[in-house]
RNA sequence: GUGCCUAUGGUGUAAUGGUUAACACAGCGGUUUGUGGUACCGCUAAUGAGGGUUCAAUUCCCUCUAGGCACCCCA
């Protein structure tokens, strides 16, 4: 009998079915912290009015490259694509976005009552180096709200996003700016080019060719030299139109009302070729590391119909991708992030012998239908053993049966805190236990 | 894609060009088999792979692999 491997040896062996670079694996002892995100979220989204859409992780490339943008890194260099049997050409999904835009097209949506919020979370895929707080495979959580242009809406998401992270405990910062439509857009690259034209030679070369395929992109370069010249570059806000500008002015004002905080930030352009006006992202307080950002979002008002939605209507939208880990692997460094991080029950039914086995099965179910929170350890024969599991599960009562207690027709139940223990008929273990749990929680 | 760093039991760490690679936690077992938490005892388990230098390599060098970090980009 083989009694401990050596796991080195094994993963040597099996080095070619290792999980695949990027991927990996959410352990049990990790799923607290996704539950409880999960579930905070979901339930505050709900009560904002948004519904739950569950998407394919496999689209049509194109659909990337026409919502995203070809000349973006993300769809340029970033995607698993591959061709089916079928020789279509598909993607894993890099984002979230493009796919609901699809379902909401796909389905008619434009016929629902406005506006449609809808809210996906899952994994998205981009073949990127992974490094700290980046993974091949990841998991977002987003929002999306279509059909209504109003800035209010604007306001209230991000207001909205505010507020899910300060109920799971983190302070977060809100950079926010508008990159205007695409007709300021188009005035405003044009002043800027003409402005980086002058310092050209004094760019990095990434910058040298950012200028010609994305000039936007220029603004939030890293490099020293970059910056210096950046600070000094036009800004967009100076040439937004006058819709575009009233729009802003009127996020920024419901936002003030709503005493959210926020940091305008001109360098803010987003990598996506769909965005237009109010774009922003949002950093854990004190943190503004591009590669720390646990969320980013603006509004794209033109998708829907450049993917084939209606050419008539309008169809303005505004969206939110949130990056789960990044968000739990804050959690897990907060020393007390009010988590319950492993298994707990209230009741451990323990048994000695097969006939105590056999009624285990029985009065387990029992427990369980009435509601209470029961485990077992069926598989283990010695009452050491099974208390200590009783034990680690924190349990306030073990009922413990053995041949006497079969014989009859008790069951003994020990107080798990103070060792006191009491034999007690069978048929009124429930009763006896709501009793014990409810004194319990009273106390 | 570019640059840099790291590699010791399941986890976290220690040590060494030379006898049996140390410690803690976890795991498993035991302290007379119907009693957990504390204590004591025991067991399991590691130098990523390949090559080189050397009498001798886990230690020094090279390659590979894996992981990490920064850049790029992004959540």
């Amino acid at each position: 009998m083989i009694m401990n491997l050596n796991l080195k040896e094994i993963t040597n062996r099996m080095q070619k079915f290792k999980s695949v670079k990027g991927f990996k694996d959410i352990l049990p002892e990790d799923q607290f912290y996704w539950d409880f995100v999960r579930n905070k979220f979901i339930s505050i989204v709900k009560s904002y009015g948004f519904e739950r859409i569950d998407l394919p992780i496999l689209e049509n490339s194109g659909l990337f490259v026409k919502s995203v943008g070809s000349g973006t890194d993300m769809v340029d260099k970033e995607m698993f694509s591959f061709e089916t049997l079928g020789k279509k050409k598909v993607s894993l999904r890099p984002e979230g976005t493009a796919g609901t835009v699809r379902s909401y097209i796909e389905h008619g949506m434009l016929n629902r009552r406005k506006p449609v919020k809808l809210f996906y979370l899952g994994p998205m895929f981009r073949y990127d180096r992974p490094q700290a707080g980046r993974y091949r495979q990841f998991h977002q959580f987003g929002l999306e709200i279509f059909g209504e242009s109003s800035p209010v809406i604007d306001a209230q998401l991000i207001f909205l996003c505010k507020q899910l992270f300060s109920e799971i405990g983190i302070e977060t910062d809100i950079h926010i700016n508008s990159i205007g439509c695409q007709d300021c857009r188009k005035e405003y690259i044009g002043q800027l080019k003409n402005y980086l034209k002058k310092n050209r030679k004094n760019l990095c070369p990434d910058c040298q060719s950012r200028y010609l395929k994305n000039t936007l992109r220029v603004l939030d370069c890293k490099e020293k030299g970059c910056q210096e010249i950046v600070s000094e570059a036009p800004q967009i806000i100076d040439y937004l139109c006058d819709d575009c500008n009233k729009h802003f002015v009127k996020v920024l004002e419901y936002l003030g009302d709503a005493e959210t905080a926020y940091q305008l930030n001109p360098l803010i352009v987003r990598g996506l070729d769909y965005y237009n006006r109010t774009v922003f992202e949002i950093f854990p307080k004190g943190n503004e590391k591009r590669q720390s950002a646990l969320g980013a979002g603006g509004r794209y008002d033109d998708l829907v119909r450049n993917l084939g939605g209606s050419q008539e209507e309008e169809t303005p939208a505004i969206g939110v991708a949130l990056g789960m880990k990044r968000i739990i692997n804050i959690l897990k460094k907060k020393e007390d992030s009010g988590i319950i991080t492993s298994r707990t029950s209230d009741i451990f039914v323990a048994q000695l012998g097969e006939r105590a086995r056999k009624k285990v099965f029985s009065l387990f179910e029992r427990l369980r239908r009435l509601g209470f929170d029961v485990a077992e350890d069926i598989s283990k024969t010695s009452l050491k053993q099974q208390l200590e599991e009783a034990n680690n599960l924190k349990v306030k009562f073990a009922l413990i049966i053995g041949q006497k207690e079969i014989l009859d027709k008790t069951i003994l139940i020990r107080d798990m805190e103070s060792g006191s223990q009491e034999i007690i008929p069978e048929d009124k273990v429930e009763k006896v236990l709501i009793k014990r749990l409810k004194s319990i929680k009273k106390v």
